[in-house]
DNA sequence: ATTATTTGCTTAACCGTTTTCGTAAAAAAA
DNA sequence: TTTTTTTACGAAAACGGTTAAGCAAATAAT
């Protein structure tokens, strides 16, 4: 509230910014006009302060140099910056530590609501419940809690990991690996699960030495693929959970001179808009990111718009919370050929 | 400043929460454990406005769903979490228009220091100026405007482009084109201008119709490079500057059945880290996202610091401006073998 | 014992807005 | 003209904290 100063009170130049109807025509433009010529912006935390809206959503992120968290962001900012919303970007690096800390901070209210996809060490979800409690909107998408009722939006993780395992049936392979790293996150359950109905499906009965564990870690991934492929009965068909591990792969069999898709067959969960350059082009599970970053920001704020309405007539305060499924799509390329 | 009213005033609250002096060791121990117990966390923007600090940074980006973005995003918040700083991110999607609006939008306070790197219809910067005369430091990466005094962090784009060039002049092109999206972005004009050096170095003198211009739209760029692959005077060799048209080359060699590296070398400003994937892996120029994301945030947090230090034996105000320049890095692979 | 100092807490002002309420002047109704 | 209503604005409280200043009690110095 800085050179606003020049004849009028605070109040009535915070009314004629907001076009009151009680103020007349030739102040409103007298305030508009020196608005404009000093550039004039207010304070949004103060503002913010007084009606108690940050106008600020918080997006949680295992990370951000991944081609799927970073289209989920444009997803995201698509629909916030028409609601005049903005977003802060915390990483908590797969560190439930520093997931807690990011909770906790965000109590304070410096977010009216927030988008999380929760790190790959997160098991228990009080941390995220007591936001809940607190008022606070929360929408999950892709790695979610189970156990916290709010909306979430995920993907068919499932059907996705048995259509691909089907895929590599049906192209002759017959002893497929599934590769994964974090074995408490929903997504490599559903995905895990459907690779194993799939087998059994088609009369593979599936085996646990084939579900192989990959850290964070390219240098040991390495070792754990190279592994893999040099057993004596080393899989002629691989998935790659995550997006992460196709990278692995490929170097793994680059070394150990293992052709693709002649000797193995791969198909990797990915997002890379480069997938059909890589050599050879990869088969992959392409997760809708930008619709779900869309629709998990459109249900967030679906949430904060309930807050506002007083005039409830229906009284509808419990809204069922969804968990909205958008499908992934096989997309069938050389890696497989 | 909730259910703190058990007894004590909000001063002492706040001043036991801060671990003032000036409290007992008993009551500051009551109001710690009333606080973990309630799980309070203070209104960051309640204080922000008392003692006129956000804690938050703004980075406005042209684009999220980038590899080059995403890890400079990466480096940006690695030195921001360890100041106890938020990190807000602004999507301009190349516009010019939204850039205003974003700067004019902090003006308000939001943010007390910004990172951007400009959009390609950035001509104009009195928006940039205007903010520093405010006083919010600002500090520009990779794409800078070169009549802004303030802190730049670059990368050598024109050293790079010219070992590029060099590199494919060397493995035998004689007719090499350089594409390009933003002719006004001044990596664009660096870039272009290191290739052109190194053609006239090396007795090659460019012309004009080799050096063309691309656009945001991967279709209408699939017509400019199929007409460029397929005229009489086709280059042997491609410099594509920005990662985005990478894709489309690999495309469009693909549908023309044109042999990389045999009929057509290619080199890639990229960050991808499929590169050595691809079909054929290929040579890239890759720039040092995450280190300039760092490196730009810690000057901006020099540039904070120098705000709350109060005993200026010096007197040094006006440190000097630095252009840092974080040199790329050739990695040659396949496609120009 | 008296005065000076320190300790530990409270009161009140402040940050920049928004909003409720009050009120003087202008317009409309009587 | 007097009364009522409307219009256009200002004063003040509030949002949730921080901080300077004030003050009483406990402690130290004289």
């Amino acid at each position: 509230m800085l050179a606003r100063e020049l004849q009028l009170s605070t109040a009535t130049v915070s009314k004629a910014l907001t076009n009151s109807h009680e103020i007349s025509e030739k102040t409103r433009q007298r305030v508009l006009d020196l608005a404009k010529t000093l550039n004039y912006s207010p304070n949004p935390y103060a503002s913010g302060l007084r009606n108690k809206k940050s106008r600020t959503i918080a997006v949680i992120l295992p990370e951000a140099a991944d081609s799927f968290f970073a289209q989920v962001i444009d997803g995201i900012e698509s629909v916030a910056q028409e609601k005049g919303y903005h977003i802060l970007i915390r990483l908590t690096h797969e560190s439930f530590f520093k997931e807690q800390a990011i909770l906790q901070d965000l109590r304070g209210g410096r977010a009216d609501g927030i988008l999380i996809s929760v790190s790959s060490e997160t098991r228990d979800s009080t941390h995220i419940k007591e936001l809940q409690e607190k008022g606070i909107p929360l929408v999950f998408f892709d790695r979610v809690c189970e156990d916290v009722d709010t909306d979430k939006i995920v993907t068919d993780d499932f059907e996705s990991a048995y259509k691909a395992t089907e895929h590599l049936i049906a192209r002759g392979c017959r002893r497929i690996a599934l590769l994964y790293i974090s074995p408490d996150l929903s997504i490599s359950h559903q995905r895990m699960e459907g690779y194993k109905k799939a087998l059994e499906d088609h009369q593979l009965s599936w085996r646990e030495p084939d579900i192989v564990a990959c850290t964070h870690d390219a240098a040991v991934n390495h070792q754990i693929l190279t592994s893999l492929l040099t057993r004596p009965d080393a899989p002629d068909g691989v998935i790659a959970t995550v997006e992460k591990l196709v990278t692995g792969i490929y170097l793994a069999c680059q070394e150990l001179l293992l052709r693709i898709p002649g000797q193995v067959k791969v198909i990797g969960f990915s997002n890379l808009p480069s997938a059909m350059l890589l050599n050879p082009s990869l088969t992959t599970v392409t997760q809708p990111a930008f619709e779900m970053g869309k629709t998990a920001a459109s249900l967030l704020f679906l949430e904060l718009g309930k807050g506002s309405k007083g005039k409830s007539s229906t009284g509808g305060k419990t809204m069922k919370r969804e968990t909205l499924v958008i499908p992934s799509v096989l997309v069938v390329r050389d890696s497989t050929g």
